[in-house]
RNA sequence: CGGGGUGUAGCGCAGUUGGUAGCGCGCAUGGUUUGGGACCAUGAGGCCGGCGGUUCGAGUCCGCCCACCCCGACCA
C-alpha cells in the first residue's frame, strides 16, 4: 500500500477526550474514528489489525475443532422473555421496534439463538460434541462506554459455543478453549492471566476471564504468588481469620451516643472492629435486605447479588432505609422482623460481638450468633482485598489491575432446559445438551495490545497483528534515482510475499520518521541517496532505539524475513 | 443513574467590561528545502452544540435541552 493512497490521516495532537494511551494512538495513527460515544469507525490500518487479530482467533478455533457460521443481529425479543434474560441484561438490552411494532433486540450476545439452532439440528449424543462459533458484531447498550476501544457499545466478538452430552464433556471441551485462548493471546504478543470470575447475567456454575495486566484495566485482580491463585476481585475469596472462642456472656444493652459508624463504636467501646457486626441495608428488587457482616471485613456486591439471586441491587436510599423502619448506625438483625436478612459467614466465629440495638444511641454488647438473632441467608459475602490471606494457602493475597479480553463459561444446561435442547443419549434417554460459552472481545483486544505496546513516539505492534509488516520509507522522492529504487524494492517485497507499507510521499525525514513511529510497523526500510549510494537499504526494527542498520539490496529481503521471525517468537 | 468537567475551523486552543471571530498544527497553490515533525508567500475552511429569552446588538448574560469526556454501580 502507498502511503498517499491510504485512506486516514495522522494527528499530531490526540483529541482532548482521549484519555487512555491506546485510545490516543490508535486516533492518532488514523486507525480508528468516534462516531458516537462507544461507537466507532475502523480505517483501513486498523481494520487490517482487526483482520490479523481475527484470522488468528479462527485458526485457533478451527483448530480445537471449531466450525464457524454466523447468526443475525436482529433477535425477537420474545426469545429473550423465554429465557428470562431481558430482565437479567435490562437497559443493557438494545431495543427496537419493526414497521408491525415487533419488538426487537440488537443481539449482546447469543446463547438463545445458538440453542435453537442446536435444538433444530442436534438429535442424538453422535452428533456430540459440537463446538459452534462467530465473529460478528456485538449490541450492549453499556451504561458508560470509556477507553476507546476498551469499552464500546457496538463491537466485534468472537464467540463459541460447546455442546456436549454431559458435564465430563463439558469440562474437557473448556479446558480445550482454555488452551485455545492461550495461544491466541499469545499469537497476539499478549501476556494474560486466567482467573476466576463471576458469570454475571451469562449465568451459569463457573467462569474463567483473560485478563491482560495494564494499570489501566478496569477489573481488580488478586492473585496470590505462592499458589498461583487469581481471580478477578468480585469473584475472589479468601481465608476470612477465624476468632478465638469465647465463653458467651449474657446481652446487654448500651448507650453509645453518637458512634454510627463502625469505627465509632469499636473506639467507644474499645473493642476492635472484627469483634462488630456491621450492618448495610441493601434494596433487592424492590425490598429491603438488613445484610450483616463482621466490622472488620467489607460486603461483596456481586457476591450478595448472586446470593439473592435478584436481577437488580443497590444500596438502599436513606428514605427507603426509614421506611423500613431501620435505624441508620444502629442497626442489627437482632430482634429484627419482617425484614430479610443475609449475614457473611465470618460471624459464625467467636463471641460476644457488638451489634446495633435497633434504637438510636444504644449498641449491644455480647451479641452470640445463633443465641440472640438468625438470618435468612449465610454465605460468603465478603470482599477481598489486597494483604487477606490467600483462600488456598493464606499467604497474603496482591492486588492488580487487568484488561478483560477473554471470558469462558461453563454454562451448564440452563439454556438447553429452558428452550428445550435435547438429544437421544445412548440408551435412548431425552437429555439437555450441556453448554459452554466462550467470548473473545477482538476490539478491546486489539485495544489491549496497543496498551501493552508502545513508547512515547507511537505504536510497537506485535508483528502477528501488525497492518502491515514493512514500512518502507523513501527519503527525497523527488529525486527520480531515489523514487525509482525505492519503487523497485516495493515490488521487489511484495513480491517477496511481504505486507508493505509505502511512504511514496514527498514529505521530510522527520514527518516520515514519525509518521513511521507513530504506525509502529515491526520493520522500518530506508533508502535515499544515501543508501543508493552505499548500494544497500536502512533496516532497523521499530522496538529497537538509534540508527538502523544499513543493509546491501542483495540479501535485504532474507535479512527481513529473519527479522520478522524473530519478532513473531519474542510476541 | 449519582458526582465532576467540556462543547468556538479536520486536531489542539484563545476570545477582555456584550459591538458580528482569532492563533498554532493540518489542508490547497507557488517557490526554496530534504536523514528525525523545514521555510517564505498566497489562499480555502466557522449554524461559536441546539432552542428560547434579555438587549439596538449575544461566542460572551439568563433558562431549558442535547452531545461528549472523566470518577463510581455493569461487561467481551
Amino acid at each position: 500500500m502507498r502511503l498517499s493512497q491510504l485512506f486516514g490521516k495522522t494527528l499530531r495532537q490526540p483529541p482532548a477526550e482521549a484519555e487512555t494511551v491506546s485510545h490516543q494512538l490508535l486516533v492518532r495513527a488514523g486507525m480508528i474514528h468516534q462516531v458516537a460515544a462507544g461507537v466507532y469507525s475502523y480505517l483501513p490500518l486498523g481494520w487490517r489489525a482487526l483482520r490479523k487479530i481475527e484470522q488468528i482467533i479462527r485458526e485457533e478455533m478451527d483448530a480445537a475443532g471449531g466450525q464457524e457460521l454466523n447468526m443475525p443481529v436482529l433477535q425477537p425479543l420474545e426469545l429473550w422473555q423465554e429465557t428470562g434474560r431481558d430482565k437479567a441484561l435490562g437497559d443493557t438490552l438494545f431495543t427496537l421496534k419493526d414497521r408491525r411494532q415487533r419488538p426487537l433486540v440488537l443481539g449482546p450476545t447469543h446463547e438463545e439463538v445458538i440453542t435453537l439452532l442446536a435444538r433444530q439440528n442436534v438429535r442424538s449424543y453422535r452428533d456430540l460434541p459440537l463446538l459452534l462459533y462467530q465473529i460478528q458484531t456485538k449490541f450492549r447498550d453499556e451504561p458508560r462506554p470509556r477507553g476507546g476501544l476498551i469499552r464500546v457499545r457496538e463491537f466485534p466478538m468472537k464467540d463459541l459455543y460447546s455442546f456436549d452430552v454431559d458435564e465430563a464433556g463439558l469440562n474437557l471441551s473448556y479446558r480445550k478453549m482454555a488452551e485455545a485462548y492461550r495461544r491466541i493471546f499469545q499469537r497476539c504478543g499478549l501476556p494474560t492471566l486466567m482467573v476466576e470470575a463471576d458469570s454475571g447475567a451469562i449465568g451459569g456454575k463457573g467462569s474463567h476471564e483473560f485478563m491482560v495486566i495494564a494499570p489501566t484495566g478496569e477489573n481488580e485482580v488478586l492473585t496470590c504468588e505462592a499458589c498461583g491463585y487469581a481471580a478477578n476481585a468480585e469473584r475472589a475469596a479468601f481465608a476470612k481469620s477465624p476468632l478465638p472462642p469465647e465463653e458467651p456472656m449474657p446481652l446487654e444493652e448500651v448507650p453509645t451516643p453518637g458512634a454510627a459508624t463502625i469505627a465509632q463504636v469499636a473506639g467507644f467501646l474499645g473493642v476492635p472492629p472484627s469483634q462488630t457486626y456491621k450492618a448495610v441495608f441493601h434494596w433487592c428488587d424492590g425490598a429491603p435486605v438488613l445484610v450483616t457482616i463482621r466490622g472488620d471485613l467489607e460486603v461483596n456486591e456481586v457476591k450478595l447479588k448472586n446470593a439473592l439471586k435478584c436481577a437488580e441491587l443497590r444500596l438502599a436510599t436513606e428514605r427507603e432505609v426509614l421506611a423500613a423502619g431501620l435505624v441508620a448506625g444502629y442497626a442489627s438483625p437482632v430482634g429484627l422482623k419482617g425484614i430479610k436478612t443475609v449475614a457473611d459467614d465470618s460471624i459464625t466465629t467467636g463471641a460476644n460481638f457488638v451489634a446495633g440495638a435497633n434504637r438510636e444511641g444504644y449498641h449491644l454488647k455480647q451479641v452470640n450468633y445463633p443465641r440472640d438473632f438468625s438470618v435468612d441467608l449465610l454465605t460468603d459475602i465478603a470482599q477481598a482485598q489486597a494483604g487477606l490471606p490467600c483462600p488456598q494457602c493464606r499467604a497474603p493475597l496482591r492486588s492488580t489491575r487487568g484488561i478483560e479480553v477473554g471470558h469462558v463459561f461453563k454454562l451448564g444446561a440452563v439454556y438447553s432446559q429452558k428452550l428445550g435442547a435435547n438429544f437421544l443419549d445412548q440408551e435412548g434417554r431425552q437429555r439437555p445438551m450441556v453448554m459452554g460459552c466462550y467470548g473473545i472481545g477482538v476490539g478491546r483486544l486489539l485495544a489491549a495490545a496497543v496498551e501493552q505496546n508502545h513508547d512515547g513516539a507511537g505504536i510497537i505492534w506485535p508483528s502477528p497483528i501488525a497492518p502491515y509488516q514493512v514500512h518502507l520509507v523513501g527519503l527525497g522522492m523527488d529525486k527520480g534515482e531515489v523514487a525509482a529504487s525505492a519503487a523497485e524494492l516495493y515490488s521487489r517485497l511484495q513480491a517477496g510475499g511481504f505486507e508493505v507499507l509505502f511512504d511514496d510521499r514527498l514529505e521530510s525525514p522527520g514527518v516520515k520518521f514519525n509518521d513511521a513511529d507513530l504506525l509502529g510497523l515491526p520493520v522500518r526500510l530506508t533508502i535515499s541517496a544515501r543508501t543508493i549510494k552505499a548500494q544497500g537499504a536502512e533496516l532497523k526494527r521499530r522496538r529497537d532505539a538509534g540508527p538502523g542498520a544499513t543493509v546491501p539490496l542483495a540479501g535485504l529481503l532474507a535479512e527481513i524475513k529473519s527479522l520478522l521471525a524473530g519478532e513473531g517468537q519474542q510476541a
